[in-house]
Formats: C-alpha cells, sequence, structure tokens
DNA sequence: CGGGCCATTGAAGTATGTCAAAGTTTGTGG
DNA sequence: CCACAAACTTTGACATACTTCAATGGCCCG
C-alpha cells in the first residue's frame, strides 16, 4: 500500500496511526471541511453534523477515488474497508448469479452511500460498477468507526444513513415485485425521475446512464421489454425516447400504467 | 424526538430516566440476563458482546410483547419508538400499494430483527404482521442509542445486524427478480429450508407460516401460478406438499429449477 | 470511417395472469 | 366435540404478456 497521504490528511488534533494495512485510502485527500460545503452533503454523512462530528470527519481521512465507465468501484468477495460515497456519477451494484450473469440490485446517484452490505462479514457482497466515469469518496470504515465512538452524532448519522437505505430499498422491492414488466417499466422512470429531482436536477427530462439490460436485470425483465414498454410509453404520447435520453410528458399517464390494475 | 438529546455519560450503572412517553415498553420485562442466554442471540444484539454491553442491554429495558395471528406488531406511518427482535413466531412486513393492497417485502423469523425502517424518518415505513402467535422483545430505541453511546461494542453489534439485514436484503432482490415464477418459488424454497436450518430446526421439513397470497406477493406473482409450481415441483418428486407442510425429497432438484436456463 | 456495442422491432411459442369452481383446512360457536 | 362457515388451496380454461431468437439500424469511440 502507498502511505504519502497520511501527513496531508491527519489535522491538528491527535491523529490515529493508521492501523494495519489499508487504514487510509489511496487517491485525492479531501481538504479540510470538504465535507462540510460538500454539493451532496445532504444525503451523506457530513449532514447537520455538530462541530465535533466535522472535525471527525476531517481526521477520518477520506479520499476522493475516480472510477472509469465500466470500471469497478469494488468487487464481490473482495475484502471489506471503506465505504464509498457518490460524489459525481453514477454507478450500479450487482450480484453474480450461479450462471455466471450479473444481476443488478441497485444505481447509485451522486451523495448515495455504498458498500454498507461488507460491514457484514468483512467481504463486500456485491459488486460497484461505474456507468460512467464517475468519483467517490472512499470513507475508511476503521477510521470512521473510531470517529464514531467519539461522537454520538457521527455514529447516529451512519445508523440513520444505513436505515435510510433500507427504506429505499424497500420502496425497490415493491417496484420490482410488481405483476407486470409494464408497471416495473413506468415505476422505474418515475423513481428515476424522483431521484433526478431529488438532487436537483430536472425531473422531467434526463439521460439514462444504465443500457437497456441493466434496466431489464434490475427490474426482472428482458431488455427487449424494457425497449418494447418505453417505445409503448412513447407511442401512448407519456414520455419521449431517444435512445437513453427521456423526456417526461405526462406524469399522470406513467403513475397509471406504473399500478393499472387494468385488463 | 421529545428531549434534546441528554448528551452522553449519564454516571454509568444507574438505570437512565426513562424520557417522555413511550420510553419503555410496554409487556413483560426481562429478567436481567436474560440476552445473555437467549436462544436466537446469535442472530440478535446479544450476541458476544462484552461485559459492559451485556449490562447495557440489561438497564435498556426490553420488553417481551405477544402479537395474536394476523394482529400487526406495528403499522406503516407509525411513530417509531422500538426495535423488535422476533423471539419466537413469524412475521410477515408489508407496505401497502397505491390501490391499497398489501405488497409483501420479507418474512422474519426467530432471532430476526425488525423495525429498522422506522430509524430513518422516525416513523415506521413498513408494516409487520403476526403469522402466528408470535413474541417479540421490544427494544426502546432512545435507550438504546444512549447504550450504543457508552459501549463502542453494542454498537459496532448493531451496525452488523443492520448490515447483514442489507445482504440478505440483496439476496433476496436477486431471488425475486428471477425471469420464471418457477425460479423464484424453487428459490424460495431454498432461501426458506436455509432459514431453517440456520436456526436449528429442520432444513427438509417444515411448516410454512404464510399463506399462497403471501408467498406470491413476495415473489411478485400471483398465489395461483405459487401453488402450481409446487404442484410441478411435487409431479417431478422434488418435494411433497399437503397444505402448508413442505417437506424437501431432491434439494438438487429445486437448485436446478432455481436457476435453470432450460426451455 | 469502420467496428462493436446498443436499441429497436418482428415472429412464434411458452409462461403467466385472471376468472371460475371445486375441494381442503381452519376456526368458531353451539 | 361436532357442525358449519370462512378462509385457503388446488385445478382448469382461456386470453394475454413475456421470453427467446433473429434481423436491422443507430450511435459512439477509436
Amino acid at each position: 500500500m502507498d502511505e504519502p497521504n497520511a501527513n496531508a490528511v491527519q489535522s491538528a488534533r491527535l491523529p490515529w496511526p493508521s492501523a494495519g494495512r489499508a487504514a487510509l485510502p489511496t487517491g485525492t485527500p479531501l481538504p479540510p471541511s470538504a465535507c462540510k460545503s460538500c454539493g451532496v452533503r445532504h444525503f451523506c454523512l457530513g449532514r447537520e453534523v455538530d462541530e465535533l462530528a466535522g472535525q471527525l470527519l476531517d481526521r477520518i481521512g477520506i479520499a476522493r477515488k475516480r472510477v472509469h465507465k465500466g470500471q469497478p468501484l469494488y468487487h464481490e468477495g473482495e475484502p471489506f474497508s471503506f465505504l464509498y460515497a457518490v460524489y459525481i456519477g453514477t454507478l450500479k451494484s450487482s450480484l453474480s448469479t450461479a450462471d455466471g450473469a450479473e444481476h443488478v440490485l441497485t444505481f447509485k446517484m451522486p451523495g448515495d452511500m455504498l458498500g454498507f452490505d461488507g460491514i457484514a462479514n468483512g467481504r463486500y457482497a456485491t459488486t460497484a460498477t461505474a456507468l460512467e466515469d464517475t468519483e467517490a469518496c472512499a470513507i475508511p470504515y476503521e477510521r470512521l468507526m473510531r470517529g464514531c465512538a467519539e461522537s454520538v452524532a457521527l455514529q447516529q448519522r451512519l445508523t440513520q444513513l444505513m436505515a435510510s437505505q433500507m427504506v429505499r430499498d424497500c420502496r425497490s422491492a415493491k417496484l420490482i415485485s410488481a405483476r407486470h414488466a409494464e408497471h416495473r417499466v413506468a415505476g422505474f422512470l418515475l423513481q428515476h425521475s424522483g431521484w433526478m429531482e431529488e438532487r436537483g436536477y430536472s425531473a422531467r427530462e434526463f439521460e439514462l446512464r444504465m443500457s437497456r439490460a441493466d434496466i431489464g436485470s434490475y427490474l426482472g425483465t428482458s431488455l427487449e421489454t424494457v425497449s418494447r414498454s418505453l417505445s409503448l410509453f412513447a407511442r401512448e404520447g407519456f414520455i419521449k425516447v431517444r435512445s437513453r435520453r427521456v423526456e417526461i410528458l405526462q406524469v399522470e399517464g406513467l403513475r397509471e400504467a406504473s399500478s393499472a390494475r387494468c385488463h
């Protein structure tokens, strides 16, 4: 492991020793107080934490890591050391199936945290792959835990973030279990639109970063069915599609399509 | 919620005041050290925690709550105060859908913890309903947090439990996204068999506590398809089914059926 | 400019949802 | 403890939705 970051990152206060290998992440160390003014802190650890927790975030030694499109941020089975927070870009998290294929579990956008699954057994249970050139903050877990031991606020924020992810996973599970593929695709568009809006982008018009195959895998249907559903919604005038560019024309139409119990 | 965070350091050993309403659960209080010798502690908070954490568990004021078959343990939208740990029995957790129906998200068995989703917004995001007469330990969250502030071991155990649930949710999501209902039903049987085995019951023969409709909702298919798949597996000699009683005769058959890419 | 990846669309056979009815099990009250 | 009602399960039939295979065309990157 390379270690030259150590001096730069650790601030004035009692620096923690970087115990063992990989205690500090590789990549560009964050400048002090970076979390406090981060554009996506609202979704991340840095939200509304008190003075102490803010200082701890600086001492933890978070580093920004770049991942090129198609490259993994971490891989299923790999030893777990870091949680990640997406700073810019998009990733998919996936699980490999018995027959060697890949199953997409979820998509991660700026502000989302990922890697929690690694806490359970000390190894990542999933693979995270960049869907476009992406930057993520690597948060060394051991050191984060030491910070949590010193700050109740930080600890509670972490717990709350994990719980928030669980809530979103619940919604996702509901979406995926819709009976008809058409409902799932409509639901996916609405979900994505909501994610964009939460992050300050347009809810009406956006570029999907994932392939039809990824969407199909996520929704438990074939890529052809995804494509056909999109074409159908376009024909009905609910959306406009051109490859990955989507424009929503009638949210209500999609909403009905996502839950219609019709015939 | 009620009381501004009474900042840690409540000079150890004495019982915490029960701040505000509902700080302590109703139900039968656990005797001291109950967690330490609990039959399902391996899955729960009480596993391998140190002496201090053990004492904290006693001070937190956990109470055993009984829920009759069909009754809710908590309900979507209800204010969150307690995490629960299943002591005996089975529950389903569900989300209500736009059209007033119910979507089953997961099943909870002895040792499983539930209610984490309430941490995110201070309200439960799901409903938990007993599938048979059930007993669960109600863990007051505010007080648990105070315990976590005093014991890093307890805090880390909680974090690990949440992470474990996330890992299981991932597997569940993969199962639910299988293309063919038959794969999903086979996967469900294997999953259930595994859950039984983990808990020391027979992996080969068990009684399902949930209805075909619940299974269908969970798997995103109709109850008729669940029934037909089970009948099919029985005809192929993989299992024996009589109403909710299931005996597994050929695990390998099921395993193939759960992931077969055949025609 | 060409090659590879991705998206769209068609056709055909299969899987699944829905409706319907009959058979079981479970729970309740006499 | 029995009888009856309600809830649940199984099975059939049919229309529809979906997967798969296949072919075509568009788009992006080097």
